[in-house]
DNA sequence: ACGCTCGCATCAGGTGGGAAACGG
DNA sequence: CCGTTTCCCACCTGATGCGAGCGT
């Protein structure tokens, strides 16, 4: 890769590097609204093959109730192909696979990209996600993946995102940049593995409001503030380089930065200017170059960005959600100091305990042989979650004991069982079963060999249920040491046609019993971990004036109520009680 | 002697909290 | 006055360099 970035050693394309107001950028967009007919065929073959019927939709709760207006995009993401192809407009009552479904004669949209692009209107403030007209387009039914022909985007930390998404993720912004956590994370399939393509980030408004945490909610006020300037998109430092490379591992833009500096000229490339109090989307995007990075017109039409709705978030200058900043404090490792101490929780010694230490604390950088499989871990398994402390006793008995049940379960585990055996963050993982639901994992575990080894800068980070590679870009780091093992998207990837590998993937999540991602398995899950955050001493967080986060984050209300009615978490709404 | 691994110290940089400053 | 922003702090992680110890 070389290490080029986006201004020194690469030709990368003008249309890049210009300020995307500029309305000619994407001039040539009229290429774009002709959609690929091949790409049609590839839809509607696909569709036959992952369309949910209503039954299974009425059953198969959203496995993350992200609470998206009725009109909003879709619960696991647009594709935003540069062909005007967009997702089926939701099910009634079929929040999460209807969206999946791509319905024949659906009514026609119109990309957000398109339009923004063809109307040379600002692409960073214009494309309100969930007022860009929508063409029918084949959508994944895995949670966080998102299919545009055969280019396949896997969000890595998928769960994490929804995790924050269930409060309203939240991202601060400094004068200096601050880091997004979660950080965007992509798995990438279904490129020519010897075309040129640059890859970039950029951040979008998410709708056309101003916000304000009032009353312990998230409250539209007053319209958005004009088109701002200062960059709005971060290139990936790999760019540009072969779809091999970009297949090879993880792209991760864990070095991206938020500022609100308008005036930021230093590290310019490596931050993206925000307002403050307006909700955003990140989008991925992917282009086409020629061999030296620039654009070629006649690849134009191979553009396509991504969005995955649960990237949405608000800039903040400071935390207004206590239920985000105690996410945060309980997944950044860099925020470490900020957590309780666990072990006050107990009063007993590390032996005694029922509940598993922070992988942190255990040594849990010290994996299974190989990163390519911790990624299929849960996040929440990898991270520094003091899982323990979130329940009271009788729950920690219960978590406890569900763990050595599930351990057995194969269904759960398909770890060769040396591996299980062999690796505390395994264990770890594992001790709360309801973070393996997660059939993505799951399957992902079953019987795949050990591939190649990858490099993984973000040893800390590799909570992501798909983590792997070079997670803070193009950096290689000493974690690489002790990262052996096989490309997290082998598995599923058939860098020649996606499709067969995503009907494996399909066929072999109704071979289980635990297809989980059609279940609020593990999201749900991890909330009811989380809910267990507020019964304990709330001394160093801001106070939310409701008794339960359910009722912080209006836009959420679907999803929690799923929790609240089904008593998941007897201690949820005791929240804030302190 | 050489190469390798490991542990330790140091440094840079990231984190949220909280107080102060700012601004409408 | 109040909401928002900025700055500083303590704490943390990760990268790096160095030296000791060990095996060949």
């Amino acid at each position: 890769m070389g290490g080029s970035t986006p201004n020194s050693g690469s030709n990368f394309s003008i249309n890049m590097l210009n300020q995307p107001e500029s309305s000619e950028n994407f001039s040539k967009e009229t290429d774009r609204n002709k959609p690929m007919q091949d790409f049609q065929e590839l839809r509607y073959g696909m569709q036959d093959r992952f369309y949910l019927t209503g039954e299974q939709c009425q059953s198969s709760p959203d496995p993350v109730p992200l609470p998206y207006p009725s009109q909003h995009i879709s619960a696991t993401g647009i594709a935003v192909g540069n062909a005007s192809r967009y997702l089926s407009p939701p099910l009634p009552n079929c929040p999460y696979p209807a969206n999946r479904a791509p319905v024949p004669g659906a009514p026609s949209y119109t990309a957000p990209g398109a339009e923004v692009y063809s109307a040379g209107a600002d692409p960073f403030s214009a494309p309100y996600p969930h007022s860009f007209p929508r063409t029918s387009l084949y959508n994944s039914s895995l949670p966080g993946l998102q299919v545009s022909g055969k280019v396949q985007i896997l969000l890595c930390n998928y769960q994490l995102w929804a995790k924050f998404h269930k409060h309203q993720t939240e991202m601060i912004i400094t004068k200096q940049g601050r880091r997004m956590f979660p950080f965007l994370s992509f798995n990438i399939t279904g490129l020519d593995p010897s075309a040129h393509y640059n890859i970039y980030v950029d951040v979008i408004l998410a709708d056309q409001h101003h916000w304000r945490y009032q009353g312990g909610k998230w409250v539209q006020c007053g319209k958005a503030e004009g088109t701002m300037q200062g960059n709005r998109m971060y290139v990936h430092p790999d760019s540009p380089n072969t779809g091999a490379h970009w297949m090879r591992q993880e792209i991760s833009f864990g070095k991206l930065k938020l500022t609100n500096n308008k005036g930021a000229s230093n590290n310019v490339t490596q931050m993206i200017v925000l307002q403050s109090l307006h909700k955003y989307q990140p989008r991925l995007n992917i282009v086409e170059v020629k061999e030296d990075g620039t654009e070629d017109p006649y690849l134009t039409t191979k553009t396509q960005a991504f969005i995955f709705p649960e990237t949405q978030f608000i800039a903040v200058t400071a935390y207004q959600n206590a239920d985000i900043t105690q996410l945060k404090i309980d997944h950044n490792p860099f925020a470490k100091g900020f957590r309780d101490n666990f072990d006050s929780m107990y009063g007993n010694s590390e032996g005694d305990r029922l509940t598993p230490s922070p992988p942190d604390q255990q040594n849990c950088q010290q994996l299974v042989p190989g990163t390519r499989y911790q990624p299929f871990l849960h996040d929440q398994y990898m991270n520094a979650l003091p899982q323990g402390r979130y329940y009271n006793g009788d729950r920690t008995v219960s978590h406890a004991s569900k763990h050595r049940d599930d351990i057995t379960n194969p269904h759960r585990w398909f770890m060769p069982p040396v591996q299980q055996a062999s690796t505390n963050r395994l264990d770890f993982g594992s001790y709360d079963p309801e973070y393996t639901g997660n059939a993505f994992m799951t399957y992902s575990m079953k019987g795949f060999p050990p591939l190649q080894a990858t490099p993984h800068a973000l040893g800390y980070y590799q909570e992501h249920p798909f983590s792997s590679g070079n997670a803070w870009g193009a950096r290689g780091t000493s974690q690489y040491h002790h990262s052996k093992a096989g490309s997290a998207l082998t598995w599923y990837r058939p860098v020649a046609d996606a499709r067969p590998t995503l009907i494996n993937l399909e066929e072999k999540s109704k071979e289980t019993e635990d297809s989980s991602w059609l279940e609020p398995h593990s999201v749900k899950s991890a909330d009811s971990s989380d809910s267990g955050l507020y019964e304990i001493d709330c001394k160093r967080r801001k106070v939310s004036p409701y008794t339960s986060s359910t009722e912080n984050s209006p836009p959420n209300q679907n999803g929690e109520k799923y929790e609240k009615e089904n008593g998941s978490d007897t201690g949820y709404c005791s929240f804030y009680t302190n």
